[in-house]
DNA sequence: CTGTTAAGTTTACAGTGTAAAGTTTTTGTG
DNA sequence: CACAAAAACTTTACACTGTAAACTTAACAG
């Protein structure tokens, strides 16, 4: 149980596992007023370090930033999987879709912040992690499956891997849309607002938004099923 | 002709018009560099003036980044307007939502770091100014009556409000997910590299892309068209 | 001519990322 | 076990950032 090579081993001079304190830390302050905030000299304080000791364990902000950026990956993967082996057993391809639809749109609205870092602020592409990008693959593969066993359960129709990676990308598309443009304010202000003043700032526009992103599925999930009937009829 | 009130006077003290010369300057090393190499005191430096002069005119950076922003708003608004008016006189509705979410994507693209400073780093949302979200809702709105013009065309049905405001949603969503996704790497890692690896890097990849487009396009628009006919068949 | 005000400048400060060199601890050898 | 090498962390230093405060210059109105 005890362990003379335990990494979480500490002493007055060495932390012991100061990179994961660092990470830990630096995804709590994301969480808790975004990226703008973090910084590398609060961060090692919050850790009881000084500032420069960051510099053992990433080799700068960047690095620090693809880090954070690699577990929100994992997150959001883990949420859409979750969102998967929650749904009884016998779920349609369809319900599946919606699941992850809404596990993806979940987890932007619930940790902004930690969204933002992976989208909109994405840290220099041109040293991203090989580890980050299995993620983002593996929860593409994810969408793209469920699509196309929805796709195969309701048209009866095989479809290529051209076909499913853009029924994919048009879902995800979708999705992300709808997720950043509620991060921001533009829907807010541009669309809701004016259609319906009272239900925005007043009533139940919780409900409401749900309301409208289930429509929003309604037309994606339409979309496909109706192009892929086209393919069908005129290959 | 000439006027002694010119706002264009300049001596050696009073530069005349710094105020524009500042936005034009931020505005230009926006378009080339992004928004983090963005600094006061370079903007001051390369309209020739003191650190601090800046602050005459704005009253923080937040401040000059909102007027990045509304100029970026309205730059928007203006290309997909020209879209339209490039039109043939006879085009149909659906072309025209085609020609405003083309026209919506190449902005994004041709013009990146205008659009990250648009959406991904919106600046406090709480001192938006109001001329800012007039173009944002002007936009909205270009979108929603088109989108209108097109439903009722093909599916000869009249949109509520609702209905032409979760409309104009889904589709600006699309959209605007496609323009991000392929803003960062993700789109190029997680499907293209996957399914056409030669065709990512050697060949065509542009046309490729214009054509996953058009058919995330074909998609979006068979939705909202499918939706419309399922309210009318079961209201 | 004379206040007032707007537009710039000077100076100053706290905070940032990070480079370089020094110190302490751990670890991998003979 | 001893000892060198490497890893982890500190100290010091620097250039750069946004911005507050006080001062200076120019334009203008009475």
């Amino acid at each position: 149980m005890s362990s003379m090579t335990d990494s979480t081993q500490k002493t007055a001079y060495h932390h012991g596992n100061l990179r994961e304190a660092l990470l830990d830390s630096a995804l709590l302050a994301v969480e808790s007023g975004g990226l703008d905030k973090l910084s590398l000299r609060g961060l090692a304080k919050s850790v009881g370090v000084t500032p420069t000791a960051v510099y053992s364990h990433f080799k700068d902000k960047n690095d620090l930033l693809i880090a954070v950026h690699t577990v929100g990956f994992k997150q959001l993967r883990e949420a859409m999987e979750q969102s998967l082996t929650a749904l009884p057993k016998a779920a349609r391809g369809e319900d599946k879709v919606r699941a992850l639809g809404l596990s993806y749109m979940h987890f932007a609205q619930t940790q902004p912040h930690l969204f933002d870092a992976m989208f909109f602020r994405p840290p220099d592409l041109s040293q991203v992690t090989k580890e980050k990008i299995e993620e983002g693959v593996g929860s593409e593969r994810l969408l793209r499956d469920t699509l196309i066993e929805m796709l195969e359960e309701s048209q009866g129709a095989r479809l290529s891997d051209a076909q499913a990676a853009v029924a994919a990308f048009s879902a995800w598309a979708l999705v992300h849309g709808v997720s950043t443009l509620l991060r921001n304010g533009c829907v807010d202000a541009a669309i809701f607002c004016e259609s319906w003043p009272e239900d925005f700032s007043d009533q139940h526009p919780q409900s409401r938004q749900a309301e409208i992103i289930e429509q929003l599925l309604d037309i994606q999930i339409a979309g496909l099923k109706a192009s892929v009937q086209a393919i069908r009829k005129n290959p």
